[in-house]
RNA sequence: GGAGGGGUACCAAAGCGGUCAAAUGGGGCGGGCUGUAAACCCGUUGACUUCGGUCUUCGAAAGUUCGAAUCUUUCCCCCUCCA
């Protein structure tokens, strides 16, 4: 039973690359590990781009190991130049802080454990590189550290080929990473370092520090770059990134999200992002001829993982009767109108518009033109087209749609 | 420090005195086809509008002109090459 956390980080399709299987899987096997993964601080959520990394934390922890979360207070002031075309715009060590309170917080949900054992421990690494001394950094950890080599990673190589600028700032970042990793194996014992693929110079660099100071072995492995079947970076929609703070991101729309995964994607992302037994999921997907089925159940594990089984219900069941049943589902956002106005009559682009459906009147009207704006399912084409209370529908209310995928219910009150 | 190139809408990129709210591509939005997919097709893409127009936009400010994204001056910012 303990020995498979690493099989089934292979068999979900999690392991990319690691530096000495073999052995850590022995390590792995015989006793309860530390593992950590370093999260970037740049925003108030993390989003789905770091979401295989919070799998791999819960698969971990499943399994009886110990999950370190590293917010990276000190490195996020510098900035990770790997996979970067450009230096990225320097945040201010207050905002730093606010988004590393708001992102424990998510991980607190995400690695929930009664038993101290595998309970996550959170740190901040500018605990300890707010205090390096220059000098004596130099001497103790740059000397172990050869330019040539660290010109043959790509996160440098990458930018010096294609003649973008590295600042010495972020040149040093793997450094610091590679100090961090030392840090955390000598205050916790932590063996094992994970991240995503581009990570892997960074956490190799740890491995050799680790090595050359203490002598000792640390493992290092990373997780695969997804790639969406259309060649775009996966988390990116219309409405922006995948936040995966409901603050940032409702529910609904991250349900959505996932509803929407292109087909080839389907069984990818059933491996990577839900927690079905292997065998039962391979059954799952053999047995289930209709693939919008496998991209409902996608949406509502992937949901529950984040936020819960009863939001991803409201969610799925909101879905059906948007979109199966064409009614009005609950978590419809719902807007109030009193009645003295209604009765007036206003104008269904002042209606649309007012109540934020889209950006503009000029919007209203294009989409008008376009058929694209219903009220109580009926296309209405006119201008000058004035709702009243003959529109009212027998609930109370005015059900407004832009496109097919925009629904407001407007409540007389 | 020296020499050159450049800043145009969400992004990339044309325009270089009027016909410019600004070509083209990407993206977005809407429609069609469908499966809330992909691909494809069509429309649309500054704001306000009584649909006649009106107002604001081409790094910033000032100027030349009947008229400026386009010309001049100053300033700010980016990039490349040389030292």
């Amino acid at each position: 039973m303990k020995n498979s956390f690493l099989s089934e980080m292979k068999s979900r399709g999690y392991l990319n690359q690691c530096t000495d299987l073999e052995n850590l899987e022995k390590i792995s096997k015989d006793k309860s590990i530390k593992a950590y993964i370093g999260f970037d601080c740049t925003a108030p959520s993390l989003h789905v781009g770091s979401l295989l990394q919070i799998m791999i934390l819960r698969l971990l922890q499943r399994h009886g190991h110990q999950p370190i979360v590293l917010l990276g207070g000190g490195t996020t002031l510098i900035g990770d130049p790997s996979g970067k075309d450009s230096t990225r715009k320097i945040l201010k060590q207050k905002d730093i802080k606010k988004n590393i309170l708001s992102i424990k917080k998510l991980f607190e949900k995400l690695l929930p454990a009664r038993n101290k054992k595998i309970k996550p421990i959170f740190v901040d690494n500018y605990q300890w590189l707010s205090k390096l001394k220059y000098i004596d950094f130099l001497r103790e950890i740059g000397r172990h550290f050869t330019i040539n080599k660290m010109l043959s990673f790509d996160s440098v190589k990458l930018r010096l080929d294609r003649e973008q600028s590295l600042s010495y700032m972020e040149f040093n970042y793997m450094i610091l990473q590679a100090y961090d990793f030392y840090q955390l194996y000598k205050k916790h014992d932590c063996i094992l370092q994970m991240g995503g693929s581009d990570q892997w110079g960074n956490i190799v660099s740890g491995v050799e520090l680790i090595r050359r100071i203490l002598q000792k072995n640390s493992y290092g492995l990373t997780t695969p770059l997804i790639t969406l079947s259309s060649g775009a970076k996966m988390g990116k929609t219309e409405k922006g990134a995948v936040w995966l703070d409901q603050k940032m991101f409702s529910p609904y729309n991250y349900w959505q999200f996932w509803r929407n995964t292109s087909d080839n994607d389907v069984k990818k992302f059933l491996n990577y992002f839900t927690e079905i037994g292997i065998n039962e999921l391979s059954k799952k997907i053999e047995n289930e001829k209709n693939i919008n089925n496998l991209k409902i159940l996608l949406a509502n594990e992937a949901t529950t993982i984040m936020h819960g089984a009863k939001a991803a219900k409201d969610c799925a069941d909101t879905a059906k009767e948007t979109f199966v049943m064409g009614g009005l589902g609950k978590n419809i956002p719902v807007k109030t109108i009193s009645k003295e106005k209604l009765s007036k009559g206003i104008n269904i682009i002042e209606l649309i518009f007012q109540n934020g459906l889209v950006n503009s009147k000029s919007e209203v009207r294009r989409v008008l033109k376009n058929n694209g704006i219903r009220v109580n399912d009926i296309v209405i084409s006119d201008e000058k087209k004035i709702i009243n209370m003959e529109n009212v529908s027998k609930d109370n209310s005015i059900k407004l749609s832009v496109g097919k995928k925009n629904h407001l219910k407007v409540k007389i009150i």
